[in-house]
DNA sequence: AATCTTTTTGAGTAAATACTTTAGAACTAA
DNA sequence: TTAGTTCTAAAGTATTTACTCAAAAAGATT
């Protein structure tokens, strides 16, 4: 691996267990046993660091793997996708989403790409929700649709920060992501239609049973 | 004042215009035209000042101002006067929402005295939830009654945060605060029963407009 | 082998930061 | 008035931190 990938991997590595507030440049270079000239060489600061973290990470994996509405896929299906992909990037980038607003406040050029992804997100999941909605499988007001996927989109974002304010040094396992999920169809449940509920409960309690496992294995 | 209140006060109101990060203890003396040495008569270091913030203002802000359920108040009434005592918090202290995570992490005691506020502010609200289906004004599911007030906790607690990761330096003025309770009523629209949903649609018709009011004139 | 380019070293620095210490001023109560 | 206590100033210091730079090593090209 080429040392910048190295160091990418590294901060991404420390930053997640330490708190990116909590680990220097010189802590990086150190854990990997190079000089902080080369990592000054292959980066500016550790600003672009995170933004390279992001940019050619994060932001990858949020986009790439969102899933397309598309005749192939069923609607219900794509609800699924979305919230691994979206539960993925938290899971493995969460001291970016855990100082969100901190870190974008720091970094325009930061928030610019963020926010670029988010308007991504917000569209994508606009479509999945109206699919659904044309399939039979929700109903919901025209008007109230923008609120529900802001609502959808914080409740992403911020899961996993609500979770660490509620439970001290607990271990980031699957738990927490099925937990995640799990809020989202609690959420959504009162739009399923009745025709779709069969599909719906079903879904919920295949979550249900994976949270469980989950947590019975930490 | 008492030189120890204006620190705590000059050091509210830097936190919230500059984030906690970048104001340093010397920052809020020179602010003040008092020597570091002061300060750190009065507090032992910032994190001193940080607990004390929210163990004698924020905490009692948002535990007294909480309405209690009791015959006089009516259900609904109770909800709007929760909605007010929380997101007067969440604006007043804005850099410590804006910030939880590594706040708490960084400060155990702090967590300590967080959670077991959050632990009441859970209490009260299933109450006041229960309450209001009693009063047949809402319905759920038993089981699903932790979910939901895991949700409205959510919402409430990073929806500033979720605010300024979408708009850049926005000033945070009351259509911010009208905004979230907008985002609440969203939320527990689905399980307002049909002899209540007149007052609810009241309800929200006037946060509207106090919304729409509250941004044109900012 | 010689030359050029890329990568890496490691010692070093300037600035920032959290915090200390000593001494004296101001207030308080007998 | 005096003795005790509380408060404040000023001048620090030890550490951390982000970042630099000259020179050497490693790699590529001809």
């Amino acid at each position: 691996m080429k040392t910048r990938d190295k160091i990418i991997q590294a901060s991404i590595e420390l930053f997640n267990k330490q708190g990116e507030r909590n680990v220097t440049t010189n802590h990086i270079a150190a854990h990997l046993n190079i000089s902080p000239g080369n990592l000054y060489y292959h980066f500016r600061n550790k600003e672009d660091i995170i933004l390279s973290i992001y940019e050619e990470y994060a932001r990858n994996l949020l986009l790439d793997t969102f899933p397309k509405v598309s005749p192939e896929i069923k609607p219900f299906d794509a609800v699924i996708l979305y919230m691994d992909a979206v539960f993925q990037a938290l899971m493995k980038f969460r001291f970016f989403y855990v100082n969100l607003p901190v870190l974008l406040a720091k970094n325009p050029v930061l928030r610019e790409k963020y926010v670029e992804v988010q308007y991504t997100i917000t569209e994508r999941l606009t479509e999945m929700l109206n699919a659904l909605r044309d399939a039979d499988m929700m109903i919901f007001d025209e008007e109230e649709l923008p609120d529900i996927v802001s609502i959808l989109r914080l409740i992403n974002t911020f899961w996993l920060s609500f979770y660490q304010t509620q439970n001290e040094n607990a271990e980031i396992n699957d738990s927490v992501f099925y937990g995640g999920v799990l809020k989202i169809l609690v959420m959504i449940r009162p739009y399923i239609t009745d025709s779709a509920m069969d599909d719906f409960l079903a879904a919920r309690k295949m979550y249900r049973e994976r949270y469980n496992e989950a947590l019975s294995l930490a």
